[in-house]
DNA sequence: GTAATTGCAAAGGCTTTGCAATACG
DNA sequence: CGTATTGCAAAGCCTTTGCAATTAC
């Protein structure tokens, strides 16, 4: 991580993305949205609390979790559940998709636009679609 | 549930198909077996475990968890994750998607087989695809 | 100053595991 | 008989919660 002027502006822009969102700015907050937001990547909430006390200053297990799902609440990030066991945020809030890899657990978005989902089927009347989760999961071939 | 020559008849009929899973026949596994593959269904662990201990014989809690991953390696069931509290088994293994209802927890399959995942990219030469998960996911409309 | 946020430790919920008792081939 | 399976209770793991201390506006 850098030091000064640059980071200086990284919080003022990342405080303002919380804003944007309707997230109050705590110096908690910005820790854990600066490393989300660093790139478009999938952190368990373990690694997010690993990632973000690797800096001097500290937050607790329970802060991140809670943070986490507040940032999901408000929409700045999105859950990923790949298994009971594994679940990820996904700094990319973008409708795309997911490749997991059951050897390695990794998760990688699915970079070509090309791919959809044809022909859904129509809701019943009183029922709105919220969101499309695919997940194509691979393994190594052996 | 109907006692009787029928049931008889479905118990041997359900060791057949464990059998042909490579699944040792229990009665505690007859059981299981006989709830979920009784209709295309999506059960929780806890659900299963209610249902089976409605009748006579009990099973253990235990044996509930350790006979559903049982079924789940050797292929007799599939298991859907929603959620990380959310976890299905769904007795239907044939290629397939599922609508998730957010409002109502319900889960159901989608019967329209018209719907199709479409230009999936290739995957590296040294991957497999081992499945591909789709979640509609719903609301009610407000 | 008042309300929101944090951190700790404890509690919770779900799932797995160790091991003795039991059932199976 | 020797191996697999069961059930119980305990342990594990991840996540949430209660509450006092702290921070923010």
């Amino acid at each position: 991580m850098k030091f000064g002027a640059k980071q200086i502006a990284d919080s003022v822009q990342i405080e303002q993305v919380l804003e944007n969102h309707g997230i109050r700015s705590t110096s908690q907050r910005v820790d854990i949205a600066k490393i989300l937001l660093a790139k478009p990547q999938h952190l368990s909430a373990e690694q997010v609390f690993a990632q973000v006390n690797t800096e001097d200053e500290l937050v607790s297990k329970a802060t991140v979790y809670n943070t986490l799902n507040l940032f999901v609440d408000k929409g700045l990030i999105k859950q990923v559940v790949i298994d009971s066991r594994y679940v990820f945020y996904d700094s990319n809030t973008e409708p795309h998709y997911h490749f997991y890899n059951e050897d390695t657990g990794l998760l990688q978005d699915i970079e070509d636009k090309g791919m959809v989902v044809k022909d859904i089927p129509k809701l019943p009347k009183d029922m709105v679609q919220t969101g499309i989760d695919v997940i194509i999961r691979v393994k190594n071939q052996t």
